[in-house]
DNA sequence: AAGGGAAATCATATGCGAATTGGTTAAATT
DNA sequence: AATTTAACCAATTCGCATATGATTTCCCTT
């Protein structure tokens, strides 16, 4: 029993052990190996080497100053923002709100309340209004996540959220002449209408088209024009 | 010019001008409101009045604690999983992944490399051989977040991401009873490997419909029947 | 001399208290 | 009477001490 080499395989048992043991208790969390060690009777290296086929296998979960869980690991809490934004650009920004805000307009068009409908109407005019461009962009941020929360599903309104943050990161900067105002016949006042009349018809299909529509747009307006490629 | 009320339209206009001049130096954080109203030899009170008003503006930004900025808000860092989490339900969850997860594979039969198709690929083999559920539940993550990585987008796969931690911190808990394994024609490998296939062939439309179908089947599995609804 | 274990060391994460900052209320001053 | 000033409150950040997993070094046993 003694032979070296079966160190680690009588660590490995014993920690099963103990997991179970612990798993039933609903704690997640396990001492720290230097502890561990001891309370176990094994030397710290046997005992690593366990931990380390534990959590090859993902039955564990190690982090550097917080310690050993149980499970798949303890689910990342939070997610950077500029981690994503760090790594992309506009065109995929672009793409990800094409595929999603067009469906999010669906699911509004679908569980939107008559309160949030006479939120959106009332942002619309707010947009006609507008004397800068900076606020004419809070307006319309405030308009796209009203859409959002009318879906009634926070999974949709927590993406977008995020979608939102990493687009004003990415684009940060690329601020329209101040001093001017958008222009009336700006397309996107139309584009709006449309979005929101879909929406108060319960047209689900015609609230996500007209969602599409405008985010090409959008799109065509911040990049230019590569019709081949599509 | 000493009238009183015009002070704080005086602290306005002094404000404003500091703005402009600090903007212009790509600075977006401004000094603390007591440095600041001595420094523009303002009360405290005017100078809040005007900040005040440029708030409601949206050309600056304040929050205790941290500071006034210039700009729409310092946009949020970081967003806490279990906020989103905790406000929403597993139907929500499986609604906002049918709705992302299907164009994800459209986007990854567009744009995955061979050497992205030989991973999934190994991972389909991994699932099969899986002698626990948790093992099981581990490469099927794995495969899922492969085909996000394939779509060669950081934002869609930053989003799944998001996703992915909310799913598993509103279903956590649930899990399959231990020891028994994953049948041999539970259904998602063969939804797998038609997905991948799809992947493979770069079948656009394909690769949706197969997720979509696989994840229809999950929610099936999930939720219990609701035919009306639908 | 070789192998293994214990201690030292490193890099990262957390916890706590002091300092900072916007928001609010009370006192003081003119 | 009104405004400025100061004092206080609540939320946030910052720095330092501590805790923890990872890595290296040293020493002892065989």
């Amino acid at each position: 029993m003694d032979d070296p080499g079966n160190g680690g395989h009588a660590a490995l048992v014993q920690l099963q052990a103990y997991l179970a043991q612990m798993d039933h208790a609903g704690e997640t969390r396990l001492p720290a190996e230097r502890e561990l060690s001891e309370s176990l009777g094994v030397s710290r290296g046997d005992l690593r080497k366990a931990l380390a086929v534990l959590e090859k296998d993902g039955r564990i979960w190690r982090h550097v100053g917080r310690g050993t869980f149980v499970g798949s690991g303890p689910v990342e809490e939070t997610i950077g923002i500029s981690e994503i934004a760090g790594r992309t650009n506009p065109a995929d920004v672009m793409r990800a709100r094409l595929i999603i805000e067009p469906e999010i307009a669906r699911e509004a068009a679908l569980h939107a309340t008559l309160s949030d409908i006479a939120s959106m109407r009332q942002s619309l005019v707010q947009t006609r209004d507008a004397g800068t461009w900076r606020q004419y962009e809070n307006i319309d941020n405030l308009l796209h996540r009203q859409i959002a929360q009318a879906s009634r599903n926070n999974v949709l309104l927590g993406l977008f959220d995020v979608l939102n943050a990493v687009r004003r990161t990415v684009v940060w900067g690329r601020l329209r002449s101040e001093g001017t105002r958008p222009p009336a016949d700006h397309h996107s006042f139309a584009d709006h209408e449309r979005i929101v009349e879909a929406i108060a018809e319960r047209d689900l299909g015609g609230a996500a088209a007209a969602m599409r529509l405008h985010l090409q747009q959008v799109e065509r307006r911040l990049i230019p024009v590569r019709e081949a490629a599509e």
